[in-house]
DNA sequence: AATTATATACGAATTCTTTCGTAATTCAAA
DNA sequence: TTTGAATTACGAAAGAATTCGTATATAATT
């Protein structure tokens, strides 16, 4: 399988998120997106899309002069491969730890503590089979 | 205050890692700790501990000849920084995604899982309050 | 057709991090 | 005291990531 051991950089991730949430884009688009949150000039985006292209972490279709490009690798397989390695990381493999940390510091709604409660009961229901 | 920003590379997060496992500790022993997972010349682990030195990342006592290090900044403090940059960066500020995907992928014991469902539950109650 | 605007390509400068060789220093052992 | 071992200091090389200037090509506008 392509792309095994991805590990996007934390500029090509920014990226990643835009194509994610935008799907297939042109530079120019990504560019002003991003510079919603902070100034990075055109052409720096252009090179880093470049290279991510050459990674394949991104396709782009070139029939057009304005290329587009979409994102060839999935949200959650990114997010949970570096989610595996923060935790290694930062919470010494502990996933738990992390978890407790993060629900104690952030906001959550009633909602999504309810679907966590009921995620953790499917777990244990599965675990007791 | 200061360490507001802080922000230590990976390298920097080993060491680290190590000596709020350890305590205070001399360059060799964390070079040697480092070594069991990965090879890594002496010197390098001395200059990066230097340069964390430099940054105010860690502390040293000069006393004696050989210099003791330890962490300035708390494992705790630490990780709630980069947990909440690593939310940004990979979930989009959403920490529940977060959440969800590690309680969804990693193994949990029974009691983890209680006591998770326990934090909700203290979380849920002071809303209520 | 000439001009202007928009795109990509390319390469190089810059910055950050990691790595390590070598020199200088201090301590211990012979 | 001399030799050898362990330590720190220093600087520079190597790599990775980011940034951007300039050239070139293409399309749109006048």
């Amino acid at each position: 399988m392509k792309n095994d051991n991805i590990r996007p950089t934390e500029s090509e991730l920014e990226i990643l998120q835009i194509l994610w949430a935008q799907g297939p884009s042109s530079v120019r688009t990504v560019n002003e997106l991003l510079n919603e949150k902070r100034d990075v000039g055109y052409t720096t985006t252009l090179k880093i899309m470049q290279i991510m292209a050459d990674k394949h972490l991104v396709e782009r279709n070139t029939e057009s002069r304005t290329h587009i490009y979409e994102a060839s690798i999935s949200e959650e397989a990114t997010q949970q491969k570096l989610l595996d390695r923060f935790v290694d990381a930062t919470f010494r493999g502990s996933a738990m730890k992390l978890v407790m940390q993060a629900l104690g510091n952030h906001k959550a709604s009633k909602q999504e503590l309810e679907d966590i409660k009921a995620l953790i009961n499917s777990i244990e229901k599965k675990d007791n089979k």
